[in-house]
DNA sequence: GGAAGTTAGGTAAACGTTTACCCAAACTTT
DNA sequence: AAAGTTTGGGTAAACGTTTACCTAACTTCC
């Protein structure tokens, strides 16, 4: 019930019928709790944010007797107009639509909770001129850091990199060249070597690959990765047998390689999909043409959705750690403005079940 | 005159290599527009904030210059403090490893993008602590709006839809009774009685239910619709052939239910799960039992996420219009504190289609 | 041709913080 | 006992906006 008056003429209508004890009031603002405490704002300010040596044990608990009963929080506004610096945390996400997006940014927003800032999540649809707007609007509100979680070439991030702003590359790398540049991501290029290398022990007759545009350094590495290993290994991968097609949907990037694929003339028995959903899509097609994934047809993606198990238990894939991008972030954001968090990978091989599932 | 020079000496230190025109330089505030536009910044606040009759068309022009030649952008934390309003919307999610939960989020930030807002996105994980900090912290930002994605029932969330705070409730209603409430969402009580319909048209022998904790109301009015059509349509469900269970995670909770489902003496022929996670866990385990979910067995789930037809297209479902959530939660937040805003939902039927998954 | 109204724009206060600087009192050192 | 040093805490400026209020210079009207 509060009372809740808006406009009423009784002005401590708020004062009575108190909601209970610690719980917050409407506004109260550095000097109410300073009255309160019988101080100085500036006393209250320093025991806030843990000025060790300038005030009393005394007047500590004073002030903070004083914080608990009104409710205390300092105005994020006033703080970051004053010190040009706020607990905000923005992530520009390339394409919240693929499940990796969401599941980084979960766990980044989990590290920069524990590490009292908060995280700011934003689409950016993979377009420059709306992650420009982006960065440009988090700049106004004085974020503390640019997390780019598959960045696009831009005007104002090259802008952002040559001033020397706080920007942290996840996954893509920087495309802006000669600038320092934070990144935290696994060893793609590895990482697509490691696939070669399994398909080729398992001797798999026919390889195929489907992969979206090069544009994204994560992709480009992958695919160089396992074809020079394949080439490496002597084991052949003619054009035809990989896929490149543009478009922003993996999914639909998938059906359709497939089906190029099983156009060709030898049906492939190995497929390295560059991401899970690639493979999805592509397990659709080849199940349309009556192919059991798992048995004719093997598919490698990557990423690893923690979904696999449950929406697609016939998916080999390339596990990167999402769980521990959250806190390499947190670390890359305090860090030196130019360092790499290469985070271990590994390659899941799930059983030849019938009866899989976590 | 403004001039405002911070530590004389290199005033125009930042004048040298210019980066290109119109692209941002570090720091320009409005002063330093003035300055440029030789106005006061009232004017140039005024023009930015288009009050109109407060300018000739010759100063506007003027200021619009500077503001271009500069690159300024007005700061947030300025605004918010001097108007005690910012333009961040904050989105708190229940659970993003729900995937109707990022799907939501997409629309809602494409639509407050139109409406020169900010979404931020933080996770509550279902944690009423959590979800209480979040909104503490929120209103600390002076955030527009806090939009409750699945609401739990917290002491700070009964504060502050007593104390008349912009909330809008999507999906899942206000857990607190007695305060006027914005609520975005669908028909479940509706949508649960045609899941019902349906089944009973298709003469299913054996029908079965799977659901999580009630605690949600959406998850319990689909509940509701679904029991008491069947009930008024003369079809039992008796108590063993429904299956609730606790837990956070649905894909576990769909696996266990249809455990539970396949260990009574009756086969299910049609079950209702209450999200399509639910489903997936659903299908996981009958598969499990070497049953081909769309022929041996029918599942209808809820939400119809897009990567439906790809990943599971044996599964029927609710499909909520996700994508209309968006503009509908603009609307809510700027519209009258009481309002409702139901949306049309369908029951999607999937073609008997044979090549099923796994 | 003066009163009244309109137009264009400047002045300065206020929003809620943080922090450089100052100062008094209490110790510590010679 | 005077000179330093530490401890505790207050004063006030600054951050970048918005906006209430004021003031000229024009219009308009009789």
């Amino acid at each position: 019930m509060a009372a809740h008056p808006k406009n009423a003429s009784g002005s401590d209508a708020w004062a009575g019928p108190a909601t209970g004890g610690t719980v917050s009031r409407e506004n109260v603002s550095i000097s109410e709790v300073a009255a309160h405490a019988g101080v100085s704002i500036a006393t209250v300010s320093r025991v806030v944010n843990g000025v060790s040596n300038k005030a009393s044990e005394a007047t500590v608990a004073r002030v903070r007797a004083a914080i608990a009963a009104l409710g205390y929080r300092p105005t994020g506004a006033g703080r970051a107009l004053r010190s040009g610096q706020s607990r905000l945390v923005a992530v520009l996400a390339a394409n919240m639509a693929n499940p990796i997006m969401p599941a980084i940014a979960a766990a980044a927003e989990v590290a920069l909770r524990g590490a009292g800032l908060v995280m700011v999540l934003c689409d950016t649809h993979e377009r420059p001129e709306l992650q420009d707007e982006y960065l440009l609007e988090m700049r106004a509100h004085y974020a503390r850091g640019l997390v780019l979680l598959g960045a696009v070439d831009s005007p104002v991030l090259r802008d952002f990199a040559h001033a020397g702003e706080t920007l942290v590359f996840v996954n893509r790398r920087s495309p802006v060249a000669g600038a320092p540049e934070r990144y935290v991501g696994i060893d793609n290029l590895l990482a697509g070597a490691e696939v070669a290398r399994w398909m080729v022990a398992q001797k798999f007759p026919v390889l195929g690959l489907i992969h979206a545009r090069l544009s994204s350094s994560a992709t480009a590495q992958r695919v160089q990765g396992f074809q020079d290993t394949l080439k490496q290994c002597g084991v052949a991968l003619p054009k035809g047998r990989i896929q490149t097609l543009a478009g922003a949907e993996h999914l639909q990037i998938g059906y359709e390689g497939m089906a190029r694929l099983l156009a060709g003339k030898l049906r492939p028995s190995a497929v390295f999909c560059t991401s899970d959903l690639i493979a999805y899509g592509a397990q659709r097609r080849a199940a349309e043409s009556g192919l059991q994934v798992g048995q004719d047809l093997v598919l490698v993606g990557f990423d690893d959705s923690p979904m696999n198990p449950w929406v697609a238990p016939w998916l080999h894939a390339v596990r990167v750690p999402y769980a521990q991008y959250g806190a390499a972030i947190v670390q890359a954001l305090s860090g030196e403005a130019s360092q790499n968090i290469i985070l271990p990978h590994q390659l899941v091989i799930r059983s030849r079940q019938v009866s899989a599932a976590s």
